[in-house]
DNA sequence: ATGAAAGCGCTAACAC
DNA sequence: GTGTTAGCGCTTTCAT
């Protein structure tokens, strides 16, 4: 590939296009990003130029100059989750179309880890944040109040927001699943979950499931918590080790899919009677249930559509600032599969 | 919540730190770095100033005059892929002490979509870019040769980098599977896989495992492609079709492990002799195998490593510029599993 | 150990 | 339709 005649490896700037093209910085920029009148000749000459030398804008400058920065920062727990990809995409899609640009940063669910992730996102000066969940450190609800910026926690609605929120009360999503539960005839019911203390909206279906059980009189006979590993050997195991030691158990609720699957395979390997005998439910509506043999029943999380909707905001916002403290609560569906009788 | 004395949205700066503390702005910057000398003193003032007036530091400006960014681009062609993430979390662990951020973006498998990514991550002029896949746009390539920054593509090695190449040969991987296959006795061999032109990585497995069959005179009894979906789903599906119309198959070839999963799923409850009848195997090697009844054989894509090998290059040459050009092959190692008799 | 001046590469605002 | 000027908020360099 041949130098062009720029070979010291200097980066080119706006000024190295208008010297190739005899055209102005100013007028340069304007061609550059489409903005203000400029003859179609200039324009001409200057793309040209621009494309020969291979000039990239450099868009920290840009920034600084403009006070503008099309970036929004998504904050997650997790990429490893499946749940939140899937937000992400329902972000990426609607930001499309916006000009503005999600950045991702992940708090491993830990809560310092969020503050750093923030603090770093903030000091580029993103046109918004998106970050999952409603509970945060002192000093990241500080900045988030003090961003100056459209911020949207996402989710869960469970709690007081510091602006917009968008997302499904996971204790309704609970209290639901085990009012179907109780209905279907189920009574010796047991849960198995994560043991974390930082995942707030397992916790909150915990706590609404508790209490539709208590409706009806009836609290947990089992409980069984992993953390780390394989989510599907995880579910397996769990399963085997609370059949072992509660056998006459007749449902099984998990706080996620995938342990869920797996406890679904574990049964049917066993040749257990589900839903008959033994009833199973997870959590989230995974896609990757509909390859079973088996359909789990489960609740759609709306991944996707709290994804878009929370996009939906900071654009909206981004374009015209308004008020903000938007809050949109999505109704999770039961899908009852074939596990709950 | 009390608002401090600034009021007025506007995003705090350096000066207002300095006019709270009483030092200057320069000496602000130097506490806020941790560089140069500072007595204790100015320190415990700026950093309390800093503190109680929330102030975050802006990266734009002080990315401007300094001309270093501690972002590195990672460009991947899928977050719900499952390997991406992995791959991703070795880079971020790696960056993790380093002071380097890396910044995702997505092409969704186009090379259109992979320039527009590129050129909007290089104008935010990173440290580094780590790509996925050696099989570029020209236009892409360009940037590639002129960013002017270490670029190190992974995954693959099969063909020429731009600089730095961190991965496997998938050529090498498919044709190992297929000696392994060939040499357990299976001769009625069918491939399952994605119709998609722009995986290049799995048409190189795809194309040596061709070879290796060749080796033996033996060539594919079937194939069945598919696109979009549950790919778990699919992979039942494809199976079902493929036993249909070539019943006398013996052996099923997989381009990944979940629709590898999604057919052994599907073989085990049709009570199909797995792996005396019928062999089968997948490839990536991904964790949600280990929640299977029955171990599907696969190979390990050395996907964190890849990532974190790719993150070192990157970081060592932020540190100190070097030569570049640096290609490490990785060995993926065949799982035989329980479906390989 | 601290401060002052210059300037990073671009764009807003205003001429012409 | 095009050019000029000033300055975005920091850091570099040099002075003290």
């Amino acid at each position: 590939m041949s130098r062009s005649p720029n070979d010291t490896r200097r980066p080119l700037t706006l000024r190295d296009v208008s010297e190739a093209s005899g055209v102005s910085e100013m007028t340069v920029s304007r061609v550059l990003r489409n903005r203000g009148d400029v003859s179609e000749a200039t324009r001409e000459k200057v793309l040209e130029a621009a494309r020969t030398l291979g000039y990239v804008p450099n868009k920290i400058a840009g920034a600084l100059a403009s006070q503008r920065v099309n970036l929004v920062g998504v904050i997650i727990p997790s990429l490893s989750n499946l749940v939140f990809p899937e937000v992400l995409s329902g972000i990426s899609a609607v930001l499309e179309d916006t000009g503005l640009q999600p950045v991702v940063g992940v708090t491993d669910y830990s809560p310092e880890k969020e503050e750093r992730v923030l603090y770093e996102m903030l000091s580029w000066r993103p046109s918004g944040v998106i970050i999952a969940g409603l509970e945060h450190s002192a000093g990241s609800r500080a900045m988030l109040e003090n961003a100056g910026v459209p911020v949207v926690e996402i989710m869960d609605v469970d709690g007081p927001g510091v602006d917009a929120v968008v997302g499904i009360s996971h204790r309704r999503a609970g209290r639901q699943m085990a009012e179907a539960i109780v209905a279907a005839g189920y009574r010796k019911i047991g849960f198995l979950g994560t043991k974390m203390p930082e995942d707030h909206r397992a916790r909150k279906r915990l706590e609404g499931f508790n209490e539709g059980l208590a409706q009806a009189g009836i609290t947990l006979t089992d409980t069984e918590f992993y953390s780390g590993g394989s989510a599907l050997l995880k579910g397996r195991e769990m399963t085997e080790a609370m059949l072992a030691r509660t056998p006459d158990i007749d449902f099984l609720y998990y706080s996620n899919d995938m342990i869920g699957a797996g406890g679904l395979i574990y049964c049917l390997e066993k040749g257990l009677d589900v839903p008959g005998q033994l009833g199973l439910a997870g959590f989230n509506g995974v896609e990757l249930l509909a390859g079973l043999p088996r359909q789990l029943a489960t609740m759609d999380a709306c991944r996707r559509e709290i994804g878009s909707k929370a996009a939906e905001i900071v654009a909206a916002r981004a374009a015209n600032p308004g008020p903000g403290g938007e809050i949109i609560e999505l109704e999770p569906v039961i899908q009852r599969g074939d596990t709950i009788r």
